[in-house]
RNA sequence: GCGACCGUAGCUCAGCUGGAUAGAGCAGCGGUUUCCUAAACCGCAGGUCGGCAGUUCGAAUCUGCCCGGUCGCGCCA
């Protein structure tokens, strides 16, 4: 797979193959299974492949692993194997050679920090953020946004070509109810188009919702308990108010769908200013959402009739009870894609940008990180694209189509996340509060420093926190939304991984204070890992390239987060360890600049990769 | 009713796709600073991995059945 020349899990792969193929031709395909070691004491790694192997061959694990052993050729790079590295049921421990650790470890010392080419190179489609049309973003946007962006950032990062689509929803019949409600007003001359403000639509928005909402319910409980003349009236008022109220937006979305001048051009302004809000919160979110990553429901409309019709002509779509679905193996439900009524669902939209993006952005994979509770949704949508072939690429194969789906952000009552009032809460209030407690934090620690020093630091370790924490958990679960917890500058927090960077940089202004990296010599100083820190932060700074690749293969950033945490671990240890500056002599000075060096790239690296940016001091 | 996901220390979470003695952080107890940011580091204590069976050299991880929780399930998105 990769051509990584410095990975010892590749290259000791190599090594065990060749040598289980010299040991055992007729298992040659046998995986050698190498990972590290969790026990240090044992060993560096380890390969686990004999014990699979005692059934294929027919031999005690044991015996295989000695004759592993006996063919493996790694002298050159690893401690020889013996008869006592052979442990418990066959296990192999592996202990690399210092200087092979640290000829690996200049090997990524490189402006790639070993991250290899591509192979191949892939277009990947990343749906990210998913916001509603005239509505603020607000917690229910946060994951779709905040994992999206990482997920996009990590195949850039491997040197994949992303496009990331923002599916907004700007189409349909809640669409044409707050449309419809703002041009009566604006008719009426109760507002004004050029002053409206983000906030102002989400209020139109929910009062357009309850104009429409008919208590159906309620009358019908009425006429069956029998509550008497008054309730009634109120009620078959309120319905026929609501009943009228949803005709008229029905009658909206046809003009809408026709692009009636007016219509349309209200509809128009309600999109523009969405977006422009949508894209203010990513930037401060340090999420890359742009206005050109914008393809909502609404670029879809004029597909939809087609591609039904083309559904219907090729017979991959059948009728059923007046409705038009698309039936696929193994899922019960149908996939609807137009009501009896003529109208079209979501799922429609769906699979005309599957096609879109399969066939006009040249998709391979296609990520969509939306909510779990669309799980089914998605089963389906993309069983019924691939029967309808819109996943077939040019080159002959298909489209990867993944859901990365996450779960719901909880408050500590284990409820969904929402104000007092049960409101959603809004991503720019939530930033707000996290900055302002990472604000008092940083004034408390670092009273001296320029307010608007701290105000910065307390804008970026705010938002780093917020992304962190989400990231940091497994994608698929529910997490508790904690601002406590999540601005704790110890434990696996966004946090702490600031202050082991700032940690490490600050060496290089002591440095530099102190005239001691003159000529920066220790960038191609030797490098010397003695200490048992030393090595630990090596190892781990090799597994770099290899957690970025198993990030984008499990669609899991924590896996990242997890590494970046480790990493940071291994740093504070070593920095407790072992004085750098103080070093006993200049060599180990210099082997140590060096090495904390790339350790703050690396942790850079990962932090940018992730959406966090970097920081300097906090 | 059917289906999906989840259940790991008092709390919040990892566990690298089946490996050795299940790991962190918080909370609790104890140590480390004339020295590069102590917002740190080191240690102690804390577990029937929801339960039972099965698969095999080996299971938190895979399979089945239960228990508990969350979320879905033909014309909303």
């Amino acid at each position: 797979m990769s051509t990584a020349h410095y990975d010892p899990v590749e290259i000791l792969g190599q090594r065990f193959r060749a040598a289980i193929a010299a040991a055992f031709p007729e298992a040659a395909d046998a995986d050698p299974l190498i990972t590290a070691t969790k026990n240090t004491a044992l060993g560096d790694f380890q390969s686990n492949a004999a014990m699979p192997l005692a059934k294929r061959v027919g031999k005690p694990p044991r015996d295989i692993a000695a004759a592993i052993v006996a063919k493996a050729d790694i002298g050159d790079i690893a401690e020889p194997l013996t008869p006592a590295s052979i442990a418990g049921p066959g296990f192999i421990n592996i202990r690399l050679r210092p200087d092979t650790l640290a000829s690996y470890l200049a090997h990524i010392d490189s402006p790639t920090l070993g991250v290899p080419p591509p192979h191949p190179r892939e277009t990947i489609v990343v749906d990210l953020c998913g916001v509603n049309l005239a509505k603020e973003m607000h917690v229910g946007h946060l994951r779709a946004t905040i994992i999206g962006d990482a997920l996009a950032r990590t195949f850039e990062r491997l040197g994949h070509e992303v496009k990331r689509q923002n599916h907004l929803g700007d189409w349909g019949l809640p669409i044409a109810m707050v449309t419809g409600k703002i041009k009566d007003l604006a008719e009426a001359g109760q507002l004004n188009l050029d002053t409206l403000k983000i906030d102002d639509l989400d209020r139109y928005y929910k009062a357009a919702q309850r104009d429409c909402a008919a208590d159906e319910a309620g009358l019908r409980a009425v006429h069956r308990f029998g509550l008497g003349p008054k309730a009634l009236a109120e009620l078959e008022e309120q319905v026929n108010g609501a009943r009228e109220a949803t005709t008229r937006a029905k009658s909206t979305l046809l003009k809408l769908q026709a692009h009636d001048p007016t219509t349309y051009s209200i509809w128009k302004r309600i999109a523009d200013l969405t977006v422009e809000a949508c894209v203010t919160t990513c930037a401060r979110l340090h999420a890359n959402v742009r206005p050109e990553h914008t393809a909502g429901e609404s670029s879809y409309s004029e597909e939809l009739g087609p591609v039904v019709e083309d559904l219907v002509k090729r017979g991959i779509a059948e009728e059923s009870e007046g409705a038009l679905v698309i039936r696929v193996e193994g899922i019960e439900e149908p996939c609807i894609i137009r009501k009896s009524d003529g109208g079209f669902l979501y799922a429609t939209t769906d699979l005309a940008a599957i096609r879109r993006r399969v066939g006009k952005l040249g998709g391979d994979r296609l990520i969509y990180c939306v909510d779990a509770r669309q799980s089914l949704h998605f089963k389906q949508v993309f069983a019924a694209a691939d029967k309808a072939g819109y996943t077939l690429k040019k080159d002959g194969g298909r489209a990867r189509l993944q859901h990365a789906a996450f779960g719901m952000v909880l408050g500590d009552d284990g409820r969904p996340f929402k104000t007092r009032s049960g409101e959603n809460i809004r991503l720019m209030a939530l930033i707000d509060e996290a900055r302002d407690r990472a604000l008092a934090a940083v004034t408390q620690r670092s009273p001296d420093m320029p307010e608007n020093d701290r105000a910065t630091i307390a804008e970026a370790v705010g938002v780093a926190a917020i992304k962190y924490a989400d990231l940091s958990n497994d994608r698929v679960k529910d997490y508790i939304f904690n601002f406590d917890r999540m601005l704790a500058f110890e434990g696996n927090t966004g946090p702490y991984l600031l202050y082991a960077l700032v940690r490490v940089r600050s060496i290089f202004r002591k440095a530099a204070e102190r005239g001691l990296d003159a000529g920066a010599a220790w960038k191609s100083a030797p490098l010397v890992l003695g200490a048992t820190q030393e090595k630990l932060l090596a190892l781990t700074l090799l597994r770099y390239a290899g957690t970025l690749d198993s990030v984008a293969e499990s669609l899991e950033p924590h896996r990242l987060c997890q590494y970046l945490y480790d990493l940071a671990g291994a740093f504070s240890s070593f920095f407790d360890a072992c004085p750098v500056l103080q070093a006993p002599d200049e060599a180990t000075r210099n082997s140590r600049l060096r090495l904390c060096d790339l350790t703050a790239r690396v942790l850079a690296d990962g932090l940018t990769v992730l959406g966090i940016p970097p920081l300097d001091r906090m």
